[in-house]
DNA sequence: ATAATAGTGTCTATAAGACATTATGTA
DNA sequence: TACATAATGTCTTATAGACACTATTAT
């Protein structure tokens, strides 16, 4: 082919998909940490992925999803490109390049996987800086915290951290587990009517008072963004 | 090195780093393209970008800006990811990765450099159709611009399709530009002064009618996020 | 004086915050 | 009955939209 751009002539930088995987556990903000078995960083704890496999994965999403379901067994509720990391640096082994996916789970779905595997963990967000960890997973963890708490200011996607069926009393508390401050149970109630998004389910849950009302997600709905954010 | 994971192994992604430069002229929104000379797609268009050169480019945002700035002989006044397109049929040559930047520039800051050469041009966003466009940057391009119609609403980004020095008048229509409806004047007074970035520069200029005030951009400020968006 | 654009004043509309009130469950 | 949490009602607050009004320039 005339003109062709043989790419062999070019060190090519080494690409690799990870995922910040979410959750809301006890009301803390946990985050999904693999233990590293090979160099470079081996023993320390470091993001889920690894490199593409371009005879299985038809795109880059789909390694992230492969690479989340090897250490969960499901894919997640949410997922959605972050931001890719890269630099000269950042691998002893060179230039590389890292695509980081954000990704929201209800903790009940994985739970009893994560308790029978030994190399993966849910670390509470207030006590990453406690533990070694690999690359500059730490600073890419915090950019996506910042995102998941400006996303929860505009948008419901708190809801993809619930179960099926969630009351406004346990969305309450997710949302406040994210943003780190309270909100006003009206305001939830609120978007709850407004998104258009979610739908009563006919069956109400112990609460220690009143029976709460379930809700669920309706099929295949686009997360609703609004015009205004919660308040910072 | 134990454990080493041998990079060899795997056949590699094809990486590439794209840029969508935008630029307000003439009342229209504009996008730099670039005629491609080389295959794939030689003798379309497509953006401005390529590959990594890992020997002088520190990490990927230095391979977007070197890829401009051959173009446009300048940096941009904005630069950030926009997102990262993947697949395994988008590229002839194989599965293929691109990370593309999301960039604004002041057109008065370039239009002689693209003037001087015949393989790049602004072409307007509405005559895209009509362009023969390489590989899926139509679909890319598109979906940058719902992303600076998203920030337009909310943050003051179009301040950096303007020059230094501009007035009100000028902001409101590039504001307008990008958005594709008009904007109240007073909404933008009230958020350039609320925003804290800007100044008044001790200019006035001609308008057609009362003299302009002029304004610039804050030394070393960053960019401000409203709470609320312009209404939609 | 007239037209044109800049800039201000101010009323309305919308949605979030605050918080009192009512509803309904358990102990 | 006491208490806890759910759900509603409604007043306040903040900021954008609408638009009238004033200011200043050129012709």
């Amino acid at each position: 082919m005339a003109n062709h751009y043989d790419i062999t002539e070019y060190k090519n930088p080494l690409f690799t998909v990870d995922s910040v995987l979410f959750t809301v556990q006890e009301g803390a903000l946990k985050v999904l940490m693999v233990k590293r078995t090979s160099e470079p960083f081996a023993g320390r704890w470091g993001l889920p992925g690894g490199f593409v496999n371009v005879d299985i994965d038809d795109n880059v999403g789909m390694t992230a999803l492969r690479k989340l379901k090897e250490k969960t067994s499901v894919a997640p509720q949410y997922l959605e490109q972050l931001q890719t990391y890269s630099g000269v640096n950042r691998d002893p082994r060179g230039f590389s390049v890292t695509l980081v996916y954000f990704a929201l789970i209800a903790e009940a779905q994985v739970s009893t996987h994560i308790a029978t595997v030994d190399d993966a963990k849910w670390i509470d967000l207030n006590k990453l800086t406690e533990l070694p960890v690999a690359f500059d997973h730490k600073f890419i963890i915090e950019q996506a915290k910042e995102r998941l708490k400006q996303k929860a200011l505009y948008s419901m996607i708190p809801v993809y951290c619930l179960p099926e069926h969630f009351t406004v009393g346990q969305f309450k508390l997710v949302i406040e587990t994210i943003l780190g401050k309270p909100v006003q149970r009206k305001s939830i109630i609120r978007r709850i009517e407004a998104a258009d998004m979610f739908e009563k389910v006919d069956e109400k849950v112990k609460s220690g008072g009143r029976l709460a009302q379930l809700y669920k997600v309706k099929p295949d709905v686009d997360i609703v963004n609004f015009e205004r954010n919660l308040s910072v």
